[in-house]
DNA sequence: GTCTATACCGAGATAGAC
DNA sequence: GTCTATCTCGGTATAGAC
């Protein structure tokens, strides 16, 4: 039924690459697609047409389709490791602690506009325990929340930040921080709100470090951090 | 290959009861199903073993398993409805305005911790823009922001509540106050957390109330709301 | 490594006996 | 209204020429 004579098909944008190029590729694209239509939604053809590839070159560059979701969400968590470093937001040595842990949420929710891919997955994938929830929170998520714990555990031990526990800061880094972002097909219909402005991203990361690190009262800051 | 022999099937658990109630069962079964697996994921041979039934019933009920996702979703923002009031968030009267929207605040987290299926499905159908995600909008999401944003306005021109937007204090409303019980799986791998748990539910409504309506300073307040 | 063709399976929907 | 059987389609994965 179907003829050869029709030239669309997903060798119509294909074009020679080198092989690891072709996996990247796959990997960026397979983001996208599991990133809004999650796991069981995004189909290996729509991922391949994406990337400009054939479909049976994701079972050639990764064996399965889950194997492809790991390695996206492997180089997904790389890219995030890369913008906010691997540990606990530590700043350059005799930066105020307070500063670079404003440093790191900014840095955390322009990361988050800027790739929204991670919490959408993060949300699809949390909707219901499986071993692929299981599998992102012992690689990625919990040494992410056991630095965070350590770190804002530390900046209160100073009498710094807000009187929030370590899980309320977490609660509000994804709900308030990335969420939106995540959300963003939504708050476009919602309200004029451009996740793509950076004035926008950087006006909204500063309200969450008001919300997490509040301005002492005058006599209780430990150092002058605004000057 | 498939015998008459196996007495396991849908059919196992499946009883008799009148045709309205195969309907809800079909729509409680429905919600759980698209709230954890998205729609494209959600298998409608699952949802009617769910239920109890078998799979054509769900073609005889509804028309299709689109008609059914929106016959779930009509539901469920219904049973929030039932749980809010459609409008704003006005106690009764003489009431006072903080107190009333106090109220608001914890039954909105109380139902979110309560049927946590109402963020999934959102987080779910808001990672892209689609016709079920306009849908919802148009229908259901659009009143309640709107609805929201006067009464959060009257609130501010009486000189109370947080400074932040409308737009910030859904955001916190969703992504603090909602979010942690649609991601419940995900939080149990993290933390001891227990959505289930009534004085964790509180305690956590009663830190977002505080987020949205601190105390005004002594000699600002308006009206004594503690007594 | 890349392509076409296809095997195989599970999905939603339908037919028709009961 | 409910059930079994089945149609059709789209999905992942594989075979094998190039």
């Amino acid at each position: 039924m179907k003829t050869a004579s029709e030239p669309s098909s997903p060798g119509q944008r294909r074009r020679r690459r080198g092989s690891q190029l072709v996996a990247l590729d796959l990997l960026e694209a397979a983001l996208v697609e599991f990133a809004a239509h999650g796991f069981e939604g995004a189909s290996t053809r729509a991922i391949a047409e994406r990337a400009g590839a054939h479909q049976p070159q994701i079972n050639y560059h990764f064996a399965s389709k889950e194997q492809l979701w790991h390695a996206a969400v492997d180089h997904l968590f790389g890219l995030l490791a890369a913008e906010l470093g691997s540990g606990a937001p530590s700043g350059s040595p005799g930066q105020d602690p307070i500063d670079a842990f404003a440093d790191a949420i900014r840095r955390f929710v322009r990361f988050s506009a800027a790739r929204p891919e991670l919490h959408r997955i993060m949300n699809l994938e949390s909707t219901a325990d499986s071993a692929r929830l299981a599998w992102i929170v012992q690689r990625h998520v919990q040494p992410r929340f056991d630095a965070l714990e350590l770190a804002w555990r530390e900046l209160r031990a100073t009498g710094q930040g807000a009187d929030l526990t370590a899980l309320e800061v977490w609660q509000l880094l994804i709900g308030f921080g990335a969420l939106p972002y995540a959300n963003a097909p939504l708050l476009v219909h919602l309200t004029p709100f451009d996740p793509a402005d950076a004035d926008v991203v950087e006006a909204h990361a500063s309200r969450l470090v008001s919300l997490l690190l509040p301005a002492p009262a005058p006599g209780r800051r430990r150092r002058d951090r605004s000057r």
